[in-house]
DNA sequence: ATCCTCCCCTAC
DNA sequence: TAAGGTAGGGGAGGAT
């Protein structure tokens, strides 16, 4: 990533000029508080016309941000969200990090599965070289055995580190510690559990620390005599939710409202974990091995409300003042410490050279939101792609017969139930009763744990959370925050949000284990691919998180006369298990006929299972609720409704009018709950929204000395986020500047470590100045005005914690049209011919319906189309409902991913590839091995930006792929791309493909029976043609109506179309071939190439073949189809050929060595031949339709 | 009324 | 030692 560092463009000194008394203006407009900096802070609160404090109702209120961060009980979720595609995965380059140790372990679990105990040695520890240092646990000896018993290999001297994978240590001096600084050092256990576990265990989860006793395992308690200090200190366990606003509330304080609905998940340790529990917690040795007093099963809906929402700190200072010897201003020890270091100031806080780069790689947050947008867009995409191709496909829905496979065969059909459904994608007014739409909540359980786990079964059942703290670092201090805990920790009252030494407390048995970004990314990738194949529509929820539509699979479930009570948990199940079988983690799935049920239906289904909401239990199940286990409901809202209505349980508030609830709470949010407590909930799924602003904010880490670190603080933030900008090819007119500053009444170090703290926050919205046009993305620009916003407060340096620029009013990028921002236009411009098509300046922004409807109805898509036909937008206007648009799929990157999927899996995508251009042709495909190389065939990337370009037309092809036709595929492409980290991936040689088809083994994981499933869905579907014309218009709706979107006007269909007729003579083992209109032509062809695998292709045969497609991209309809024969002639080339698809390109002829026929003469002889016949149909298509044809 | 701006709040 | 980001819904209150 960094290498597509933009160079901001020049920060131009005209700007300069009026940047001043543009500034001034824009000042004027902000309306600083009329008294100093230091006057403002105590008052501020009150009477700020612009500059507002930021949550005025808790001035006091501590951590602000934990505050919301570790709110409700993470499970939920909603959103209502955009969507908006582009973004291409980012920061995936660290992701493939950690790949290495990850196909360590799993060789080693091939290793002992093919050896079982029972075989004397396991190949556990083949690959690693071992280094014993000093005295140890185990002896020297023993552990010396036990690695050479296991495979390993052991060095009884350092002599040469470079050899050396892992030193073993119990004890380290001052010196050994520098000496193995960059080394992997780790304690014995980590041999003896693996051996114990029966497979190698990550060595991270041993790393030796030094001053960290020697125990076997991570975790145990030990210092408890730390205990004490450390709970006067700062993290104090929260009070639950409800019971802070209880509290907080003074009035009818802690009794009722929250806390008597789950004495079941709340034992002690839940909601009242508070003081007192705490010292009860503290007696000393043996810590809890199990939960209080497992509450088992939770009864109530109410369920596992874990209503606490612990955070790292008080939610705000007044929960904090009612915790005596609670310290919400206690300083980190540690950081006050540090700080008192230049040294370590300059090292350890946003001063740091890298600070940002390091902090975005490790947050966890960060990593949230961007993967959120990540899958919106690939979302978006995939669905845009069905509608193309649902538009096209019409009549060949479901109905018929060939499935005897059951449902599931039906399922695999994917985001294109419409078709039986027609209607459901429609605003729905009455859509709200049952049988009516068929909403599916699907959420990974405890996430990040589940997924650490896949690799860690021996930890499976135990108390563990994921976080940056490892081991018993912090000792039992540490103020990192969990991320996801585990059932089982769940039960000691630990939960998301928490700061390590809260969980600690709870229990100090609990295991911790690292966060694994690549992997959740991966699996998540996985989880998508087979939720999309299953749904009508799907909303991006999270990366472990989905909505689904999935009204006519379950329809068509029914239809299928299987026998069932309940097709849609059938459904459910079959998706659990799906995922199960693919990632190895458990899914709970809410089912409901809205939103707002399916989520609830979901905290009843889960640990691990699905669950029906039906409309008949509706009221049981919604009355017990507290409000604030709504989702989009928190905390806030339970606070008002407790002081203006009195109470916070929904079958409470159902008595109340609308109109008291619209006074409490405001008029739509009161107007939503009135409808959420009669289960009414009329939102639909968005998985199509345009994003509405880009921003960037570190509130971690700052601490700032002087001026000049803060500016220098601020222009990179504003690099990242012009960054991010062009990644998405977005500019932007307004911003907005964020800024925390301390809080007066706050210690300078707050109690998490570099955390921000109690603040005061200030925004400041302005317009850009730009010095010409409307919009920008330069960081210079941006950098520089949001300095002067910042300079501007006049705040002392020292006092800031948080900033953040947000951008805002957002416009196309470069001139692109492309509904799809970034990439799309990216692979657009990289056709070679897509000459000017490319947009015409006007055409951006808003598009007459009717030009979106044309846009629309795009040609059907095909994923794997690699054709791409560009014409000129009035040629396009003339073909009336012409074809349309869409992205070529089979990039070069797609090739070399390609190429390096398993050999099944590229036998079946080349019959489904076939497939789609051709009526279904039962005919089975024999693949063969040749893992080509690959090597692109087309244009590559080769400059900075152009490596951008290619990068985010990669994301684009696999989106594509992750679309409901060709699923199967999907995954493994996905993978490779995040793979690629390197600018590399333009060329991509033989060994690195192997390599990059190793790494991404995502693909392997995908059940067969899913590939098959989706495979035969995608038979169906069948053919969508896979033409593509490459209309320079905006291809999809920017804002397009809902209307458009189902409309469905005449198109082209590439199946359709009838072959010109023609025959020839063509000799293939001796058979003749013929082309006729019902013939198969791509079996033809495939004979054809099949049959002179050994032989260059026959002149006349290929001249035949060129006439007969020039025939058909003269006659208009066959256009398309003569792009799919000669796809399909593509792709079995590459399978025959592959190597020499570039082959011939450089020696223009190579010396005749006619005389031996070698295979790499044959391979360049059908290349030849291609790229003659290529040449003569793009002659025509240029002549006719003025555009140029793109095959790849 | 309706729109716009500036937050707050929520979610993961 | 730790990595407290980020986008959108919606309310309040002023401008139109
Ligand atoms: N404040 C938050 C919320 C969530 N997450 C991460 C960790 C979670 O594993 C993942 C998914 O969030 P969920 O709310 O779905 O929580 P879990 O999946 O961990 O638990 P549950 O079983 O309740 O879904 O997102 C996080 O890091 N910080
Ligand atoms: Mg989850």
């Amino acid at each position: 990533m960094e290498e597509e560092i933009p160079a901001s463009g020049a920060a131009s000194s005209e700007w300069y000029g009026s940047q001043d008394s543009a500034f001034l203006e824009g000042l004027r407009t902000i309306s600083l508080p009329d008294r100093g900096i230091e006057a403002r802070h105590g008052d501020q609160q009150e009477a700020q016309p612009n500059v507002k404090r930021v949550r005025p109702e808790d001035p006091e209120s501590d951590d602000v941000q934990a505050e919301t961060a570790g709110d409700k009980d993470f499970g939920k979720d909603y959103l209502k969200s955009e969507t908006y595609g582009a973004s291409k995965f980012g920061q995936f380059g660290e992701y493939m990090r950690r790949k290495r140790a990850k196909l360590q372990i799993q060789n080693a679990e091939m290793d002992i599965d093919g050896e079982h105990e029972t075989s004397g040695k396991s190949r556990m520890f083949h690959g690693l070289s071992i280094y014993i240092n000093g005295w140890t646990e185990p002896s020297v000896q023993d552990l010396r055995q036990l690695i050479i018993k296991h495979g390993g290999e052991y060095h009884p001297y350092l002599d040469r580190k470079a050899l050396v994978t892992h030193i073993i240590t119990c004890s380290l001096t001052p010196a050994k510690i520098k000496e193995f600084k960059h080394m992997k050092v780790v304690r014995p256990a980590w041999l003896l559990e693996s051996v114990a576990a029966g497979i190698l265990l990550p060595w991270q989860d041993y790393i030796f620390r030094s001053g960290e006793r020697v125990e076997s395992s991570q975790g145990r308690r030990s210092a408890q005599t730390f205990l004490l200090s450390s709970m006067t200190e700062s993290a104090q366990p929260i009070l639950s939710k409800s019971t802070s606003s209880a509290v907080a509330s003074s009035s009818s304080a802690a009794v009722p409202p929250t806390s008597p609905q789950l004495p079941s998940k709340s034992g002690p340790s839940t909601d009242t974990m508070p003081i007192a529990s705490t010292s009860k917690v503290t007696t000393d040795s043996l810590s809890p091995r199990t939960p209080p007093q497992s509450p088992s099963k939770p009864k109530t809906p109410s369920k596992s409300s874990p209503r606490a929402h612990y955070s790292t700190d008080p939610a705000t200072l007044a929960e904090a003042k009612t915790i005596p010897g609670y310290s919400a201003f206690k300083s980190n020890e540690h950081a006050q410490r540090g700080m008192a270091d230049p040294a370590w100031r300059a090292a350890h806080t946003a001063v740091a050279p890298d600070f940002i780069e390091g902090f975005y790689k490790n947050s966890r947050l960060h990593h949230l939101s961007t993967w959120k947008a990540e899958l919106k867009g690939l979302v978006q995409e995939a669905q845009e792609r069905v509608e193309r191709g649902f538009l096209c496909l019409d009549d060949d829905d479901l109905g018929d017969g060939q499935h005897e496979a059951g449902a599931s065969d039906r399922d695999a059909y994917s985001m294109r139930g419409t078709a039986v459904l027609p209607s459901l994608k429609g605003k729905g007014k009455a859509v709200d009763t049952p049988e009516e739409r068929v909403i599916m909540h699907c959420d990974f359980d405890c996430f990040f744990v589940s997924a650490g786990l896949v690799d860690r079964p021996h930890l499976k059942g135990k108390p563990v959370v994921v976080c940056h703290s490892q081991g018993s670092q912090g000792g039992l201090s540490s103020t990192s925050e969990i991320a996801s805990a585990s059932y089982e920790a769940r039960e000691f009252g630990i939960r998301g949000g928490m700061s390590l030494q809260q969980a600690r407390r709870l229990c100090p048995d609990v295991i911790t284990i690292p966060y694994e970004f690549e992997k959740y990314k991966k699996l998540s990738l996985l989880f998508y691919t087979i939720l999309m194949s299953h749904a009508d529509d799907l909303q991006a929820v999270s990366v472990d998180e989905a909505l689904l539509d999935v009204s006519s699979t379950v329809a068509r479930r029914k239809l299928s006369g299987t026998e069932s009570e309940d097709h849609a948990k059938d459904l459910a199940e079959v998706i659990r298990s799906q995922v199960w079988k693919a990632t190895s983690c458990e899914v709970s799935i809410g089912i409901s006929h809205n939103i707002l049920l399916a989520r609830l239906a979901t905290r009843r289904a889960k640990p691990a299972k699905s669950y029906h909401l039906l409309a008949n239990e509706l009221s049981e199940f919604i009355t017990p609720l507290d409000i604030d286990e709504l989702h989009g409901f928190g905390h806030k809202h339970h606070q008002k409704a407790q002081e203006k209505l009195g109470t916070t349980i929904l079958g409470e508030l159902a008595k109340k009018s609308r109109g008291v609830l619209c006074e409490a709470l405001g008029k739509g949010t009161g107007e939503t709950l009135y409808k959420a407590l009669r289960g009414i909930d009329e939102k639909k799924l968005e998985s199509d929204k345009p994003r509405k602003s880009v921003s960037c904010e570190i509130n971690y880490g700052i601490r700032f000395q002087n001026n000049e670190e803060a500016e220098t603080f601020m222009h990179q933030l504003a690099e990242e986020l012009g960054r991010r900008l062009d990644k998405i090819d977005m500019k932007g007119r307004s911003m907005t500047v964020k800024i925390m500053k301390r809080d007066p009444k706050a210690p300078t170090e707050p109690p998490k470590f570099m955390g921000h703290g109690v603040c005061e926050i200030f925004n400041k919205q302005c317009t850009l100045v730009i010095p010409a046009g409307r919009a920008t993305s330069d960081p210079q620009i941006i950098g520089e005005q949001a300095w002067r916003v910042l300079k501007a407060f006049n705040f002392d340096p020292k006092e800031l914690r948080g900033i953040g620029i947000q951008i805002q009013k957002l416009e196309k990028g470069s001139a692109a049209t492309e509904p799809e921002p970034g990439q799309a236009k990216l692979q657009f411009e990289r056709l070679k011919n897509a000459a000017k098509v490319d947009e015409t300046p006007g055409t951006r922004e808003e598009v007459p319906v009717d030009q979106l409807r044309h846009v629309c109805e795009l040609p059907p898509q095909a994923a794997p189309s690699p054709a791409v036909l560009v014409i000129p937008e009035k040629e396009k206007e003339k073909q009336d409902a012409a074809p349309i648009v869409d992205l070529p799929s089979f990039s070069q990157v797609d090739r070399s991913v390609f190429d390096a999927l398993p050999a099944d899996v590229r036998q079946e995508l080349e019959r489904e590839y076939k497939r789609r251009s051709e009526s279904p042709a039962p005919f089975l495909m024999q693949r063969r091995g040749s893992r080509a190389p690959s090597v692109g065939p087309f244009a590559v990337p080769t400059s900075k930006t152009m490596f951008k370009g290619a990068k985010a037309a990669n994301l684009k092809r696999i989106t594509k792929q992750l679309a409901p036709r060709n699923r199967a595929v999907l995954c493994p492409s996905k993978n490779k791309l995040f793979a690629k980290s390197g600018p590399s991936f333009v060329k991509v040689s033989d060994a690195e493909l192997k390599k990059l088809g190793l790494d991404s083994d995502v693909f392997n994981m995908l059940p067969v029976d899913l590939q098959r499933e989706q495979l035969a869905g995608a038979r169906q579907a069948q053919n969508v043609g896979k033409l593509s014309l490459k209309v320079p218009l905006k291809p999809r709706r920017i804002t397009r109506s809902p209307s458009v979107k189902w409309v469905r006007p005449p198109f082209p269909k590439a199946r359709y179309i009838p072959l010109p007729t023609l025959k020839q003579q063509g000799r293939v083992k001796s058979d003749k071939l013929y082309f006729t209109e019902t013939d198969d032509v791509q079996n033809v062809i495939e004979k054809w190439v099949e049959g002179f695998r050994e032989y260059p292709p026959n002149r006349r045969d290929v001249e035949y073949f060129e006439k007969w497609m020039v025939q058909c991209v003269e006659s208009r309809r066959g256009t398309e189809r003569a792009l799919d024969v000669a796809r399909w002639w593509l792709v079995l080339l590459r399978r025959y050929f592959g190597v020499w698809e570039r082959a011939g390109e450089d020696e223009e002829k190579g010396p005749g060595e006619e005389g031996r026929v070698t295979s790499e003469m044959i391979g360049k002889a059908w290349w030849k031949a291609f790229g003659e016949v290529k040449d003569k149909m793009n002659e025509v298509v240029r002549k006719k339709y003025g555009g140029s044809l793109s095959l790849r």
